[in-house]
DNA sequence: CTGTTAGCGCTTTCAT
DNA sequence: ATGAAAGCGCTAACAG
């Protein structure tokens, strides 16, 4: 069907082997022979065999991308991540393969999979802290990027961005209009952010010195229906709150809905901020305040970061850090505001 | 590294061949055979190398994904799409490329890539109806399912839902609660979709025997600005109207919203029905009445037939066409009542 | 039933 | 500077 290299080699006249080097641009060849070459390939359309290039050279030009989590890739979070891996990847000249997986026994088992299949490397999201393998990713012998979990070897980083710095810049923000008694809806604990979004928040509300109880922190799970759950019980408990942080756009969501269900004005009188600064966030109302990552960029570093380390196996992989911003809207206001009319 | 083929046979004491067809599962291996083949195979931690495979097999146990329009990509739209593609391919033992090409020069560039990679088969989504190759997809020698255009070959089909259906439903609902006055904002024209929704939406206008004008179609594109400038154009010229259809939920949240900023309540003064039931669908308020459609299932019907056109060449692919559901929430209510207090 | 031989399309020593 | 030969890991006739 397609032209092979023996076709050109045949209508140009040289071997297989020179056409071979002429194509791969090795300097050993006659500039003569390789214009000869280039025209004779270009006369027959000739794309060179991937497939046959991999199997001699074990070359992989492809990465995997593992959503192990499939609540969080049905939004836009990983849509947008995709994306930046797609351009990344096609600046190099890689492919990108996408797996369903929904639960990996083990490591070794994605790494199989990957081998058989001539990927070289694989950018891991959606793993749990209490996945049992988790442990063994930093040991292993391939290249591997880790999504928002802490995963540091030879051949294996991660990317985040600095979830403490966020949760921190939400209460900031909360602080500067006047809010003291700041609640937290968080996610569940499988979660490494849930973690580092705690400690940001915990942190924040010391350095203000501003009143804590135990019982300001709900653990949610991520869910919109926890969102409901959390603002419901934190504000029985704590009426005092006027204000919620809150480490999910959804959970957020979820939250606002419940606020105004009881009866509160946002953010006359309880101010909310979300995170992730997703699709909907800008459409809910009133509009979400909330901490943005640029997921794109995730997206691309993560991907970069990967194929560098394909391609050069002395590569010192480096944990990517991105940056979060605070993007203010209509959720949170001035503290001590009457009460406005709601519905 | 990896164990071979080679190494099988070594330890299992038979020959390569032998080894291959044990493994394969052809008859023609004695059982007692092929239990120490399978034994060695396990010791030896094994899995055959695809791309050996693939290079003398010729087979192409991969499908593209080639997501032409970046806007739509950044939705949950493709995301479910997605998910539904990757469970398919993975029931099939099957491999998923995604590609980012923004555009595409001609088809045969893309059957090249494909080629090349050892891809069997691709799905194309967001192709727009001027794109200059669109004509040549029926005719190409390569499994093709196109998303939401038109396209059927011998070797090319298409998935869409019946967005003529949808239309008329989501008019058929405004009829039912008495509207008559009922305005549309459209797609651009560069989707096929919106051709498709227009039709829907005449028929039924003409079926109810509703009054109606030119003016009462706005061609947005798809954009929340454009929605939004869609619903002031058309109440400003048409103050009649009662209820705007809107061929997608995003145009549907900027025409809610420039209703509101306009000083009508929804859906007390004006109803309004989207289209997609994307996520943020629900979250928008009035939560938004819309047209639903079953993305994850569109993918695994889309992945489906690929793999069957790939596997089957005499397979004769069928053009898929999906239900959708009229999803009735708070941005549509009866015609005719007072106007409600905006906030 | 099993092994021998060839070859997929390409790169890579090693000669010349 | 160019070519012959070998081989990547696997499957597929074709014999026996």
């Amino acid at each position: 069907m397609a032209a092979t290299i023996k076709d050109v080699a045949r209508l140009s006249g040289f071997s297989v082997t020179t056409v071979s080097r002429a194509l791969n641009g090795h300097s050993d060849v006659s500039e003569e022979t390789r214009k000869k070459i280039m025209e004779a390939a270009q006369a027959l359309n000739y794309v060179p065999n991937r497939v046959a290039q991999q199997l001699v050279t074990k070359r992989a030009n492809a990465i995997g991308l593992y959503s192990l989590d499939r609540e969080t890739f049905q939004n836009q979070f990983i849509t947008l991540m995709i994306a930046g891996m797609m351009d990344e990847v096609t600046i190099h000249d890689f492919n990108l393969l996408l797996f369903a997986t929904q639960r990996l026994q083990t490591a070794e088992e994605m790494i199989m999979q990957c081998r058989q299949r001539g990927i070289g490397g694989a950018i891991i999201s959606g793993v749990r802290l209490d996945e049992a393998w988790l442990g063994d990713l930093p040991k292993v012998d391939f290249p591997l990027v880790v999504v928002d979990v802490p995963v540091q070897g030879p051949r294996a980083t991660y990317v985040s961005v600095d979830n403490v710095l966020g949760a921190q810049k939400a209460i900031d923000h909360l602080v500067s209009l006047g809010h003291r008694q700041i609640g937290m809806i968080n996610g569940h604990s499988g979660a490494w952010v849930s973690h580092q979004r705690l400690a940001g928040y915990q942190q924040a509300v010391r350095a203000h010195g501003l009143p804590w109880k135990e019982s300001y922190v709900f653990e949610g799970d991520f869910s919109k229906e926890s969102g409901r759950k959390g603002a419901e019980h934190l504000l029985k408990v704590n009426p005092e709150l006027t204000a919620l942080f809150v480490a999910s756009d959804l959970m957020a969501v979820g939250a606002l809905e419940q606020l105004q269900a009881m009866g509160y004005a946002v953010p006359e009188q309880i101010s909310v901020v979300g995170f992730d600064d997703q699709d909907f966030a800008i459409h809910v109302s009133p509009p979400l305040t909330t901490i943005r990552q640029e997921m794109y960029t995730f997206g691309r570093l993560a991907a970069r970061e990967l194929i560098q380390m394909i391609g050069d196996p002395s590569y010192i992989p480096q944990h990517v850090d991105l940056p979060c911003t605070l993007v203010p809207r209509g959720s949170t206001g001035p503290v001590g505001r009457t009460r406005g009319c709601s519905s």
